[in-house]
DNA sequence: GCAGAAGCCGAGTGAATACTCAGGTTCAAG
DNA sequence: CTTGAACCTGAGTATTCACTCGGCTTCTGC
């Protein structure tokens, strides 16, 4: 239950609902709407999108379901609201990152991506669990869907255009479990005391290097990789 | 919600739950738990733990509310017994493949987990949303998270056997990426059609040894190759 | 072939909860 | 200061859904 509409009464031909219900004028609104979204994601976090009821998330930002209500439509609201806090930002860390350089080697970039994702996630203690938890509305789980479609497709083209001789669906490949690699571990390590996270950041990178070495090998690499040398050796390219 | 307990009534101490109300005497009511619990699994893959309601269960299983009440003690008790269909033949799968035998290098032993456990993923459909899916109760996310922690202490302990000069937290650390490497990707390649999904688990293969090779050299390995300095040094107390 | 047990049914119960609304309070413009 | 708009409140409403229970049907042992 509760994972299903639960808005029995307007059935108003189903507006885009991800906006506000009314922009609020005054300062104090607005920061009742942020403490709201604070709150929301927390609770989402702790417990939840399911367990967790307007009503309490309410009471913990210090307002009341009234309130809450005046400004968002319904709590699936909540959850894109939140998504969109977040959305654009990581989107904008993929179209930054993940691009098509001519020095910029695997070994260069992997770990480029990789921290930048930890930072940000460092920064967002939310976002990881309401993008990639358990537990979050069809709505949350879709927007973390469309943001790894987002990574696939830029990392197919950096390869696309590093790597012109493998098939098209090869490199779709590649790319998938490159992203998915990187987002499970990533989603791993968000759950790590600080100590271990360094330790498993650095796990991640090798993960993916070792899985491209091994998936997409070097060309110009004159010993080719069958079971023994994995030979970084002296790829300057610059 | 429904995540949260919605057993009001009751309140008895709370027994084990985890077990039928009452052992069916006759066929006939044995049939009819099987085709509950069948159904359950469907519904539970379709639509999530919380969206499934136990009538939509009963009606689908082609019986009664007061039937799937009359074995099942509450919507839990469905999960488990879901769960502990899976449960003892994956941990015994991994008793049987990850283990600690003089000969078998990980270019033996990765292959042969990974088809296993893919060949038991498509004969068992139902498994993975199970026990991986986004929107399963904490009941069976619990039983899924046992399941992954076993398959890290297996993992662990055939590392400390090959490999006696790595540290136990760098051991338990690459352990836990190799299960989560292949937790996640066995998972994506269950939502793929059977063509491409032959070529996700090589990818999965090729993952696993190449995250290894990588943050676990060989040590009678000449050149080493990380990034950092992973220590391993020769270290030979045997 | 019958009595009692096992099994089956589904309308009904009660608790949980998303969302409303009528009435009050605070702000800002004139 | 006044007035109307923006804002806030929380008890109440409508709905969903896990679970019960009394009555009925089918089986089984004698």
């Amino acid at each position: 239950m509760a994972v299903v509409a639960r808005r029995p009464k307007p059935a108003t031909a189903t507006p885009p609902a991800t906006v506000l219900r009314r922009q609020p004028r005054q300062a104090r609104s607005q920061e009742r709407i942020e403490r709201i979204l604070d709150t929301a994601e927390q609770v989402f976090a702790e417990i939840g999108y399911d367990a967790a009821t307007t009503n309490l998330i309410a009471v913990e930002a210090g307002t009341s379901i009234g309130s809450l209500y005046e400004f968002f439509p319904n709590k699936e609201a909540l959850a894109s609201a939140l998504a969109d806090r977040y959305l654009a930002a990581i989107g904008r860390l993929y179209e930054t990152l993940i691009v098509d350089e001519p020095g910029v080697t695997p070994e260069v970039m992997v770990p480029r991506v990789v921290g930048a994702l930890d930072a940000f996630y460092r920064d967002h203690p939310g976002a990881v669990p309401l993008l990639n938890g358990r537990f979050t509305s069809p709505e949350l789980a879709s927007a973390g869907a469309n943001l790894q479609r987002a990574m696939v497709r830029r990392i197919d083209a950096v390869i696309a255009s590093k790597r012109p001789d493998l098939s098209p669906p090869r490199r779709l490949l590649v790319s998938e479990v490159i992203a998915e690699l990187a987002r499970s571990l990533l989603v791993l390590s968000d759950q790590m005391p600080l100590h271990q996270r360094k330790a498993m950041i650095h796990q991640i990178e090798l993960a993916v290097l070792g899985y491209l070495r091994e998936s997409v090998p070097d060309p110009d690499d004159h010993l080719h990789t069958g079971a023994d040398g994995p030979a970084v050796d002296a790829n300057m390219p610059s």
